[in-house]
DNA sequence: ATACTTACTTACATAAAGTAACTGATGTCC
DNA sequence: GGACATCAGTTACTTTATGTAAGTAAGTAT
């Protein structure tokens, strides 16, 4: 049962922002480019899903993927213009968690 | 294994908006109130997973729950001030997807 | 040859979501 | 008053997604 009256193109973007990591791994990547042990470390995935993600990211022209022949070599994966694009989209999630999100612990 | 070096405001509203559904129920209800039945047939939600939702979301002070007694009893879904401050976020989205996510059918 | 690094993959376990039938409160019809 | 209808869920069961931890492949370095 999958009948909605939404723009297609919207929901599209929802089901992909709405993908566990998607987000984080993009808000990272707007900082620069990145390897895959260092998207790994900084958001706390799991090596599958990441590169689950990162295929997925790549296939639909989000980011894009570099192989660095250096010692080890090195994959730098960045945002093309289209994933940059989203950066607004990030910046309003950031102005709103700033405005209305709690923290719990004291360390504020 | 959770390490992350991201502000925790970010990371709680990411992890709200990165939910299955989340995003398109309270895009849903920026547009005005919402009963339970309308909102599974427009985004082809479970009953299941809505219930859940929208619990959550309510615990989380972003929609509230208002029982009308009519006949049959209505329950309305509306979103709160918190909940309302998403649209900033909700209409970047749509403006990235207008910019940059192809429909393939042909009914453009 | 052995060990070390990065970038993954694979096999298996757990958590989340989908499906469809069912409950409970209220009300209408006959 | 009994059968039936509606809305708002809930429950039991299946499928899919994610987590975990070990393993693989390519390229040095010793």
């Amino acid at each position: 049962m999958k009948q909605s009256n939404i723009c297609p193109r919207f929901e599209k973007a929802i089901s992909l922002l709405s993908q566990r990591w998607t987000a984080l791994i993009i808000y990272q990547m707007v900082s620069g480019p990145h390897r895959f042990c260092s998207l790994q470390s900084s958001i706390g995935i799991s090596g599958k899903v990441l590169s689950e993600r990162l295929k997925d990211l790549e296939l639909k022209g989000i980011i894009k993927r570099d192989v660095i022949p250096e010692t080890p070599v090195m994959i730098e994966y960045s945002l093309t213009e289209k994933g940059y694009a989203l950066k607004p989209v990030l910046n309003e999630i950031e102005n709103w968690s700033q405005s209305w999100v709690e923290v719990k612990s004291a360390e504020e």
